[in-house]
DNA sequence: GCTGTTTCGTTCGTCTATCAAAGTAAGTGG
DNA sequence: CCACTTACTTTGATAGACGAACGAAACAGC
């Protein structure tokens, strides 16, 4: 086996270890993964999101975001309130539960990794560092030109510097 | 930023990119992510797997993955058959046009990280692939079966400690 | 042999996620 | 003020996922 091959298949493991936990991450919190990853999004952003963003930043429809942001607000995690500036637009406003709720997700394969982590020693660390936004780079889908669906939402210009 | 979350941002990033990625992939190949997957699965053991064994594979039930295999049936990807040795089990077993939908699956995300993966001179690579594997012990600590590796090694420098 | 238990897969009912298309409301530029 | 665009919602449809209940087959232990 070669080393591309190595490669792709620790980077499945990667991808099939954290999609297994989202959906206990999810459930145990009482919220299904969607609609958890809105709650952080909005968390993220300081509380307070428009559709449109989360319909971006989630590379989903906004009819899907409407569908999930009603979901919130019926369980009173997070509340609409029509924009001022703007009135077409409605900003989703995190709530005092909506928080809890991001803050006791039970986020047991985070902690793992972060207590494993920061047990190695530093440059260790800053090997993982370069080579996990390495590989990030060859994956992002900036450069792509004939994918539409990876051209959804401005990834990274909110969240990662570079 | 610490170091800590530089690495969770990066892996967030490779997460995002190869979720948005496979909705593509799949929609190209005229079948959803998850019958996809279960194409690729039992593609990958050698054209034959049991129910069982997908859900496993997966993470989901076994309700779920008749379900998936009804839609491969009906489609001609895949053919059920009573197993011999154990007449519980179900043998699903893909057809040519199954084959052929994986092989023709347009894994562009996949093409591209192969090709920046094979660009990078030799050291490179194995720094990679080690940081790859340590991350992926450090996220998954269950199911080893998933994949064919491996322990981690070392990437050649004598004194990687643990 | 029998009888109870486990395992495998399916069926059924229900919920969530998602989209496309159509609709509504609000801003924008002649 | 009229046409156009933008932001969001509604509607109707399909897919994915689960748990519960079920039949069939294998496996116990006598």
């Amino acid at each position: 086996m070669d080393r591309t091959d190595q490669s792709l298949i620790a980077l499945r493991r990667i991808l099939r270890s954290t999609e297994l936990y989202t959906r206990d991450l999810a459930s145990a919190a009482g919220l299904t993964p969607a609609q958890l990853r809105v709650l952080q999004i909005v968390s993220g952003k300081g509380g307070t999101a428009t559709p449109k963003e989360l319909s971006k930043q989630m590379g989903v429809s906004q009819a899907t975001v409407t569908a999930l942001v009603d979901k919130l607000v019926a369980r009173g995690h997070v509340a609409r309130e029509r924009s001022d500036v703007d009135r077409r637009q409605t900003n989703v406003n995190i709530t005092a539960r909506g928080r809890a709720a991001v803050a006791e997700a039970p986020d047991a394969l985070q902690q793992r990794y972060v207590k494993a982590f920061e047990a190695l020693e530093g440059w260790e660390q800053m090997m993982l560092v370069a080579a996990l936004e390495r590989v990030a780079g060859m994956l992002d889908a900036r450069d792509l030109d004939a994918a539409p669906v990876l051209a959804i939402g401005d990834i990274g210009s909110s969240s990662v510097p570079h």
